[in-house]
DNA sequence: CGTCTTTGACCAGCGC
DNA sequence: GCGCTGGTCAAAGACG
């Protein structure tokens, strides 16, 4: 995504250029192109680093799990490992079905099979405990979310009534085990492509006379949407939503940042297939 | 009464 | 073709 928005910074340095409406779809295609193709490692990396300042440690571990083929491109199914120090419980925006569960062959936990609940929506999670450490759970994300949550700072009108109207519900946990739900780091992920394609947006509307209002609102909405609601896939709140306190580390090098005097580190190894993400957020 | 979870049954893919 | 395994379906029950 950032790879493309400087791709088309340098193309189209002149916004008023005769080109730059005619490129204005393919923009967006390639927006949306990249987005479903999955955002990169950098991508996460940038994310984490930019929100994940001034909060503390508390309640859960987590490690990101990424093929290593698919280190350049994440793939559209990732796993988690988190370890629960706390109740485990945490809320990543969505609503979850659990449609199955099955026992999963040399393993003596039982895998949960969780659907979103949005019927336009094909995401899905699976979610078991490690083998190793039964406190750890395994969650694989699969699927994209095609729709808004809850914790989007932009949220849409409509979504916002629709948050209203659910706002009077009582938050209810779906599963009395671990199952329920886990922290989904896309959250950040989300503020950024949102960032981003707001920038890209802001130079559409820059343009001069050709640009028509509805288009670009159009486009904005259609940008907006697309890199939420796609993104946010990719990784789960564990960056998307990271609590008023967390500290996130990856790999084994912290990185020291020159931000203010903040309990948050974060450190990133590219090389490995495995990226260890220090989620340590209190969920109470 | 609507929504959600549970759980056994069913189905598809894969290896032999 | 057969059996094994993982993933999904759907009926039944629980819950608010």
């Amino acid at each position: 995504m950032r790879e493309l928005l400087e791709d088309e910074d340098d193309d189209d340095d002149d916004e008023t250029s005769p080109t730059f409406i005619s490129h204005q779809s393919s923009i967006v295609n390639k927006l949306i192109s990249t987005v479903y193709s999955g955002p990169t490692i950098r991508d996460v990396e940038s994310a984490l680093s930019t929100t994940l300042r001034g909060h503390r440690p508390d309640a859960i571990s987590c490690r990101v799990s990424v093929p290593e083929k698919s280190l350049g491109k994440m793939d559209s199914k990732y796993t988690l490992r988190m370890k629960i120090c706390g109740n485990g419980v945490a809320d990543d925006g969505y609503k979850w079905r659990k449609y199955g569960q099955k026992s999963i062959k040399n393993s003596p936990n039982p895998r949960s099979y969780y659907r979103c609940t949005n019927p336009r929506c094909n995401a899905k999670k699976q979610v078991e405990r490690s083998l190793e450490d039964p406190e750890t759970l395994i969650v694989t994300y699969e699927g994209l979310h095609l729709h808004y949550t809850s914790h989007f700072l932009l949220p849409r009108p409509q979504d916002l009534f629709t948050a209203a109207c659910h706002a009077a519900k009582k938050p209810k946990l779906q599963s009395t085990d671990l199952h329920a739900e886990v922290p989904n780091p896309s959250m950040m992920l989300m503020q950024q492509s949102q960032a981003e394609a707001g920038r890209l947006v802001e130079g559409l509307d820059q343009s001069k006379d050709t640009t028509d209002d509805s288009l670009r609102h159009g486009l904005n909405e259609d940008v907006m949407q697309r890199s939420q609601g796609l993104l946010e896939d990719i990784v789960p709140l564990l960056v998307r939503k990271p609590c008023n306190s967390t500290i996130y580390s990856y790999g084994n090098n912290l990185l020291s940042h020159e931000s203010p005097p903040s309990s948050s580190t974060i450190s990133w190894s590219p090389s490995s297939p495995c990226h260890d993400v220090g989620i340590f957020s209190s969920i109470l």
